[in-house]
DNA sequence: ACCTGAACACCGTTCAAGT
DNA sequence: ACCTGAACACCGTTCAAGT
């Protein structure tokens, strides 16, 4: 049992060392091979595939506790804004995040399919859904869309080359979602 | 010099040939490795290469008179229909046909950056360009937006799942966008 | 000139052998 | 239980040899 338990604990730092190792990697090179993350983190390929069978589940691996972050960002933007404030500023970090931080636009498609990905994806629907609801509410919108759809649009933005241009177009692609859910004038 | 003549021959026969299998081959199987595309045309590797450096270039020579025929429909939309109902035609036929050609999505990315596609993307440039200031003219739409940014996100539109979910996603989505065109009351 | 196809460096993935 | 790393099938790319 001491054994099982020492065991647990080897594999647990081997998966520490790996998301430690890999999240410098691949902010050098976003590219790089599983091979040379395993290298790096000094353990065989088998480990590495063992704690993470797709390079989706590493990078989620990586990402997880931002995306936590995130998500619990939406109810703390709404207490400090007005709805649609508190909702543009969270759509502007998700995009900003998501592009420096390369793979998760990869992820967010894996959760669109994969079952192992979707308590991750769940949670960013609903922020989403919080956020344009509150809109809603608040009369900023015209009516809410489906929360999916936006999430998913956000996901597209991040896959824009992170240069200053490709930055300067997601904004302004942004701008024009959000001129798009706002209310509409009824005359 | 009939000697070189038919030289020319043989080569343009042979990148014919390759063209005409990789369009089949890739419609069964979008990620299908160009040594297979080679074999099946049965020609050399080298001689894939010779013809398409890259797999964008390949996907270019296939969809290249398509993309042809969807830049020259823009003015024949424009005479056909009011000019925001033409845009808006175009637009879902871009998304449409893009998603179900494999490979578009990314031969637009490349065409982003790489020097070679520029001369294709140009031209789809102009069609959003000649389709929005249409509407801009007819007061349809309250200013337009960059045209390059309207195909940027068009392109990525065209990346979603090419699934009947994925399908009506992206008709929402465009449908936002086209929302967010729309001139805005002024009241 | 143009084509062929063996060869190269590399990738993700597996699995027998160790502890 | 968990880890190692050689081995496998495959990829894009190159290049000496042919015609």
């Amino acid at each position: 049992m001491t054994q099982t338990h020492k065991r647990r604990a080897d594999a647990r730092t081997n998966r520490d060392r790996i998301l430690a190792v890999a999240r410098d990697v691949l902010a050098i090179d976003p590219a790089a091979s599983l091979h040379s993350i395993a290298k790096a983190a000094g353990v065989g390929q088998g480990t590495l595939y063992r704690h993470f069978p797709t390079r989706e589940s590493l990078v989620l691996g990586i990402y997880r506790d931002s995306i936590d972050e995130l998500v619990s960002l939406a109810p703390s933007l709404l207490d400090a804004f007005k709805p649609l404030e508190a909702f543009r500023r969270w759509s502007e970090r998700f995009v900003d995040y998501g592009r420096k931080k390369h793979g998760v636009a990869d992820m967010l498609r894996a959760a669109m399919t994969d079952q192992d990905f979707r308590e991750t994806y769940w949670p960013m629907v609903d922020a989403v859904r919080l956020l344009m609801d509150a809109c809603a509410d608040a009369g900023e919108i015209s009516k809410p869309i489906d929360a999916e759809d936006f999430l998913q649009l956000l996901a597209l933005l991040t896959q824009l080359p992170p240069t200053a241009e490709g930055t300067a177009r997601s904004e302004r692609l942004l701008e024009l979602a959000f001129h798009g859910l706002e209310r509409s004038e009824d005359h």
